[in-house]
Parts: structure tokens; sequence; C-alpha cells
DNA sequence: AACTATTTATAAGA
DNA sequence: TTCTTATAAATAGTT
């Protein structure tokens, strides 16, 4: 439509591939709101330009609805955008409005999951969501019960080795004790012990990196 | 572009509407090709027909990649509106790096709850830590659980009720058949039949709103 | 941004 | 649905 065949490929020349966009980009968005109108039909077109540039139309201004729509047709998963070199170049750019948005939107998303790994907000999700969710809740559970177990049996095991080692050193103590004279006992002896005994049995449930107990270890 | 100017709106005839959806639908859906190679723009075009039925275009067949784009720029424009004025003094003095430095940070803890949530990177939890994760875990599963089982008790007893449609308007049709002569059999009746039986038993699971079953309701 | 020669899209008919 | 064809609409190249 115009003057000569048009090869569809893209236009190298930059001026003429600007002025394109814009009279194609035009009746692109004409020719979906008349569908919309003549066929009772539910359009949304989105158009990216070459430098970015957002063109929109959505039958009755509600993109978001349609893309909903679209969403629980396709059953596609939005992934969490990781970072990566485009990042970087917005920031050197000092293009940050875009970056801060980038950023937040990012932010809401994790909120989002975060919400949906509580077993809140559910009602929005397809049953296929929620059975994949399940499964990876599941899984999860599961690792977190085997670590907490692991955690656990360390923490007793360690608890019956400083309770062997209790015993061991008021053991000796008694049997130092029966072998030393009397003097030693005065001057406060008794405070001394308490002080000792207080710190012999550890009941904290840190682990006991620093103790070397290989004598009890049989 | 036909025979006869076009006015812009509904077009109340069935058959045609139809006819002109279809043609006008591949239009759009070229035109967007098009200008997708020849301006080196990146397009996604979304219509639902009338009955409800999906076409769609994006440039690279990528609509997840574009619908993501665009979520993040329309949420960068409303974010440019609604953006608190100590946040906007911020950026207007080009100091983004504290702001970006918040929001990265911010991203980061939730990343790594997300990961404990999906039970990973568990080691660095204390005994605490991992019990308190537990039963949140246990109960979002629960809950996770109870959702899922409602929304397939929902899709069973709406596919119950297709069925029973189903059923009900064979026997119909059966019994209208039994009624007529024969000469109506004639000239593609069986075509017809079983283009109705194709519409008969809609076995997509999107909700059954618009049927009106009272009479299976009993 | 306007113009205009052509191509393209499509409405109506078969 | 598909093909045909007359005609409206879109647009490529130009000014």
């Amino acid at each position: 439509m115009g003057r000569g065949r048009v090869e569809l490929k893209r236009i190298e020349n930059k001026i003429n591939r600007q002025v394109t966009f814009s009279k194609r980009r035009n009746g692109l968005l004409k020719k979906a709101h008349e569908i919309s109108v003549l066929c009772d039909a539910e359009v949304a077109v989105i158009v990216f330009s070459h430098k970015g540039k957002l063109s929109e139309y959505s039958t009755d201004s509600c993109m978001e609805k349609i893309l909903e729509r679209y969403e629980r047709y396709s059953y596609a998963e939005r992934q969490l955008v990781s970072m990566d070199s485009e990042t970087q170049l917005q920031i050197m750019q000092g293009n940050w409005t875009v970056e801060y948005s980038r950023l937040t939107a990012k932010i809401e998303l994790l909120q989002r999951n975060r919400r949906h790994y509580l077993g809140e907000d559910l009602d929005s999700l397809t049953l296929k969501d929620l059975t994949g969710l399940e499964q990876q809740i599941d899984i999860s559970l599961k690792q977190i019960r085997a670590r907490r177990n692991q955690l656990m049996n360390e923490t007793i095991s360690d608890l019956q080795k400083r309770f062997l080692m209790y015993i061991y050193i008021r053991g000796r103590r008694r049997q130092r004790g029966r072998r030393t004279t009397c003097w030693k006992r005065r001057g406060g002896y008794e405070d001394g012990t308490q002080e000792i005994r207080r710190n012999d049995l550890d009941l904290t449930l840190e682990p006991l990196y620093s103790c070397h107990l290989g004598c009890f270890a049989a």
C-alpha cells in the first residue's frame, strides 16, 4: 500500500524506519479499535518501538483485565527477573527512574510470592499454580524438618557429652579433695566450688565446638 | 476497504460479524508482524473473540517477556506519579545511590527469606529459627492444600454439571430425532449433528458462569 | 506534516 | 469456509 512493493525485512535507513513505525503503529492501533468495536471483541495491543517507547491499545482501556484473562488462558508463570547487564547500563545512563521502578516492581513480586509461600492470598492462583506451590512447599517442609532433626540430634549428643564430662570432672575433683589438706578449704573455697560447678554443665543449646572430648568418644 | 463505506459500530448480523472478525483478525495479526519486522519493534497482540476464543501474536513468540516488560513499564509510569516526595527529591538531586542500596538490600533480604521458605540454605539458621520456620511452612502447606481441594471440588462439580447437561441435550435431540420425518436427515444432517455435539460438552476448565442449570440443582 | 500513486485490506457476493 | 472482485483504506516515497 504505497509506491512500490515492500519487502518484509528490517528497514535499515533509520529515518525511514522511524517514519514507517509511526505510520504503521497508528494504523495498527486503529485497526485494533475497529475490530474491537465492529466485532465486539476484546483486544489488547502493546508496541515497544526500537527505542523502547511504549504504545498501547486496549478495549475499554482496561489492559490489566485483558492481560489477566490472557494469563488465565495461557497458564504462564512469571519468573523473577534477575539483575543483568541491562540494569547496569540503565544506571550508567543515569536512567534511575526506570531502575527504581524495576526494583520496586521486583519487591512487590517477591512480596506477593512470599505471601503465597506463607499460604496467604491464594484465591488468585489457578489449580495448576496451587499444585506446583503445594509440591514446592511440601519439599521445603521436608528439608526444613530434616535439617531440624539433624540439628536436634547434634544437640542431644552434645548434651550427653557435656553431662559425661560433668560427671568425670566432679569425680576427679572429689578424688583431688580427698588427697588435699584441710587448710585449702578455708578462704572462700565453698564459693569457688559453686562457681566451677555452675560452669561444669553448660545447658545452652549452642554447639560445643571447642571441647575436646576424645576421651568420651568410645 | 471494501464495497461500501463501513460505519464504526457493532455489526448486528451475527454471520457478518463472525466473517468480518475472522478477516480483520488475520489482517491485524499480519500487520502486527509486519511492523515488528520492518521497524524492529516488540509487539504483542491479544484478541478474544465475542465467543471467547483467543488469538495472539507476539514478536519472536515471546508473549510473557513482552507482558513483563509492559508491566514494568506501566508500573514505572504509575510509580512516577505515586512516588513519595522524599524519594523524588533524592532522585532529583541525583542521589540515587542511597535509594538504590536501600532497595537492593530489601531485595536481598526478601530473596534470602524466599530461599528459606523453599528449604534452601538452611545451615545458617539456629534451632529456634528452624522450629519457627517449620511451624510457618506447615501452616502454609495446610492452607494451600485446603484451597487446592476447594478448587478441585469446584472443578469436579462443574464437570458433573457439564456432563449432565450433555446427557440432557443428547436425550432431547434423540426425542426430537424420533419425532421428525426422514427427509430432514438428508442434506448434511450428519455434519450438523457433529458440529452441535462438539459444542455440547465443553471440557475446558473455565468456570461455567453462563449456564442455567436450575433443572439439575435438586 | 501533506500529498499522491500504488498497494493492500476487505465488504459483499458467489 | 473460501474465492472473487469492486472499492475503501493504508501507506511508501516524495515534496
